[in-house]
DNA sequence: AAGTATGTTGGTCTC
DNA sequence: TGAGACCAACATACT
């Protein structure tokens, strides 16, 4: 196929940010009026393709909203070209091919994606094609907080952060509206090529076989329609939203919007849900309300931005220095991570994570607790890697710091609070209908010992078909124990390694000494 | 400078 | 059965 481009061209790359909805990178490209052309690009980066690094039930939900794209753009005679490989090695050709003078794309935060763009502007720069970039993945651009923030130190706590982020720069833009359906909009020449369609999972080399289990199903008309219902269909549960409240063992029906995926690749903005929130209910607010959790993202993100090794504890300057196991093979981190741990609640979470890409807030409060400072002593990271690879919803900002949040390495700071294995989830749901669910080995067993079937006499274990030891693990710690000891250790990594301070950044501090008075 | 209130979401015991 | 006291006690922000 030979195709005739009389004009030059302007192409939008998505990488997050897969919506049409307020997505002005994508508007500046369809309004340039320099170019005759738009093409709609995203690129398979080889580095993303890794069932070790990225689960397979991500990259389908990925693939889908590649799909969704794909459809909505067609709507508007327009289409998505994939191109596959290194962003890099592919774009030169795409660009000469196809005339292109302007790159437009949304601003991300990450350190692959932050080195990858410099590498990108400046083969730009090379071929002559002009960037322009947005920044609306958060609500507000991350670089305009940093400079407003200037000398100051980081605001390290949510609330220091959210009041110094309103009181300075007042509410977040407005979200701004898809480009239309008009025949005239957007014009993308009438490439059919086979080549730039979105492949399916088994032309993916590397997870063909491999089973997706996940229910969610990705894409922004999906996204749209889930918080829509969500807004409208369950007004009482937006008003009461209290996380704390809502329940971890919810199960299909969660608790939650279910959102969480969405967010993650920019399938919705925070910026329209936020305004949608707060047409059907003004009165929200900060920090356990629904907008609450679309602060607890842009701080975090934030604090990930101008935190070098955020995802590390060594070179770190907010993470507390502790001596974590941390080998890859440590049989206590491969029991937690398969889900044998002995303890049902903590299987069960752990079950749920593998098989849905997606746990409660307070499961993943849990798992991570029971791994690292509550009963294992293995390293966050570890557990970091383990939800990147398995979560839908993975973000390298917001794992990383709640990760950190929860072995006590930065921002909470009181490890004499241990999450029970036993005691916590019997709050939620005394019956265990949640683990019967995930873990049908115990389905027999009675609400008396589902958290602790290692107590049940042998008779009652039978009578579940359920030997623990044969059928079901043994606890591979005691938690009583462990936490103790746990705990003792902790107390000491604070005591020895002192208050976390960021080192203070140099004040001008011309005159301090003339003015200071006599000591 | 020292003192105090607060921190998105704990556990256990008592009444 | 659910609310409140106490546990054991850190970091940060603010006064």
């Amino acid at each position: 196929m030979w195709v005739v481009m009389n004009g030059s061209s302007a192409v939008h790359w998505f990488r997050k940010g897969l919506r049409l909805h307020d997505n002005p990178a994508l508007l500046d490209a369809v309004k340039n009026p320099a170019t005759r052309y738009v093409l709609p690009v995203f690129c398979l980066d080889p580095v993303f393709l890794q069932p070790e690094l990225v689960g397979v039930n991500r990259i389908q939900f990925l693939l889908e909203c590649l799909q969704d794209l794909d459809r909505q753009l067609r709507q508007r005679r327009s289409r998505l070209f994939v191109l596959r490989g290194d962003p890099l090695e592919q774009f030169p050709a795409f660009f000469r091919r196809y005339k292109t003078t302007l790159l437009t794309y949304e601003f991300d935060t990450e350190p692959y994606a932050k080195h990858r763009d410099e590498r990108v502007r400046q083969l730009c720069t090379d071929l002559g094609i002009d960037v322009r970039t947005r920044a609306t993945h958060t609500l507000y651009d991350p670089e305009l907080v940093r400079c407003k923030l200037g000398e100051r130190p980081t605001p390290l706590t949510y609330k220091s952060f959210y009041s110094f982020v309103t009181g300075t720069l007042g509410r977040p833009p407005a979200s701004m509206p898809a480009p239309t359906t008009a025949d005239d909009d957007i014009h993308t020449p009438d490439i059919e090529l086979d080549a730039y369609k979105v492949p399916t999972l088994a032309e993916l080399r590397a997870y063909d076989g491999l089973s997706v289990t996940t229910s969610f199903r990705g894409g922004e008309t999906e996204a749209l329609a889930i918080m829509e219902r969500f807004l409208t269909e369950r007004q009482a549960d937006v008003r009461a939203f209290s996380k704390p409240q809502t329940s971890p063992t919810a199960w299909p029906k969660a608790s939650t919007t279910q959102l969480s995926p969405y967010f993650k690749f920019g399938c919705l903005s925070p910026r329209l849900f936020i305004e949608r929130v707060q047409e059907l209910h003004p009165l929200e607010e900060p920090p356990v309300s629904l907008i609450g959790q679309i602060w607890w993202r842009e701080f975090f993100t934030y604090v990930a931005y101008v935190t070098p090794n955020f995802h590390q504890m060594r070179g770190n300057r907010i993470c507390r220095q502790i001596s974590w196991r941390e080998d890859r093979d440590d049989p206590l981190y491969r029991a937690w991570e398969e889900a044998r741990t002995g303890y049902p609640w903590i299987d069960a979470c752990m079950t749920q994570l593998r098989k849905e890409g997606w746990l409660h807030h307070l499961a993943r409060h849990a798992v991570a607790c029971f791994l690292t400072r509550g009963d294992l002593w293995v390293s966050w990271e570890r557990g970091r890697e383990t939800f990147d690879r398995l979560l839908v919803d993975a973000d390298y900002s917001l794992n990383s710091a709640n990760w950190l949040w929860l072995s006590c390495s930065a921002f909470f700071h009181q490890y004499y609070r241990v999450y029970s294995p036993i005691g916590f989830p019997q709050k939620y749901d005394p019956n265990g209908d949640f683990v019967r669910h995930f873990l049908p080995v115990l389905r027999e067993m009675p609400a008396k010992y589902i958290y602790t079937p290692w107590e049940a006499p042998l008779a009652v274990q039978r009578k579940a078909h359920c030997i623990i030891g044969e059928d079901y693990p043994s606890p591979i710690v005691d938690h009583a124990t462990a936490s103790r000891e746990n705990m003792e250790r902790m107390r000491k990594a604070v005591s020895e390694s002192g208050p976390q301070r960021p080192p203070k950044r140099k004040r001008d501090d011309t005159g301090a000494s003339t003015s200071s008075p006599i000591p």
